[in-house]
DNA sequence: TAATGGATGTTCT
DNA sequence: GAACATCCATTAT
């Protein structure tokens, strides 16, 4: 069969800013009429509502970010921007609001699939960035609240891992800048160049 | 090659 | 009515 170890709901309840490292080299499954649509984890942020001015959840419960405050290991989806679906994961006890966002995966199986649905056909950009992933796979409004421990349509399972991971600062949110949760697969071609604003780190 | 700004819709105050 | 966890085409160098 196609079957990678699917991971279970304790991995997804720990403290958020481990489990986004931790996603880095696991592979993100989307099943669309029987096909399989993955690839690895190399790119992640971490969002913790209670103290995290950054998170949607930071404010408070609302009828968006309620997915937050359930179970860990469902899909949170919402719509930003206008145009384009984030995808996060939710972490930690039910209870406790918090999500890693998804920001980019290494495309493996279904490439042909998310080429036709970005009308791009360069891998490198086919999924990078968290509005192109969500298009590239496929996922939309429909899968939000979806249980990741037991869906048939969207999964996460064991993956190859990855080599050293980078950290910095997450990309484009206005507070929270000092909170060091992106982790991403350092040297990944398919690590989203989030936007460069001025200089790196010397 | 690097930087800028417009498109676009949902959610909450 | 304002804000927003973005993307990409266009511009200037």
């Amino acid at each position: 069969m196609n079957d990678f170890r699917r991971i279970g709901r304790g991995f997804f309840e720990r403290y958020t800013p481990l489990v986004a490292r931790e996603l880095l080299g696991l592979r993100l499954v989307r099943r669309v009429d029987g096909q399989r649509v993955s690839g690895m984890i190399v790119e992640t942020e971490a969002y913790r509502g209670s103290s995290d001015p950054a998170s949607h959840a930071y404010k408070g419960r609302t009828a968006r970010n309620s997915v937050m405050f359930g179970p860990p290991g469902h899909a949170y989806v919402y719509f930003t921007m206008g145009m384009h679906f984030c995808l996060n994961v939710t972490t930690e006890p039910t209870g406790i609001p918090a999500a890693v966002l998804i920001r980019a995966i290494e495309p493996l199986e279904g490439v042909d699939s998310m080429k036709r649905l970005r009308g791009l056909d360069k891998v490198e950009r086919l999924a990078s960035g968290p509005g192109n992933l969500t298009r590239a796979m496929g996922i939309d409004k429909s899968l939000d609240g979806e249980d990741l421990v037991n869906s048939d349509r969207l999964s996460v399972e064991d993956g190859k891992g990855v080599g050293k991971v980078g950290v910095s600062t997450r990309v484009g949110i206005g507070e929270g800048q000092s909170l060091k949760w992106r982790f991403f697969a350092e040297g990944n071609p398919f690590v989203s160049k989030g936007r460069p604003s001025k200089a790196q780190n010397p």
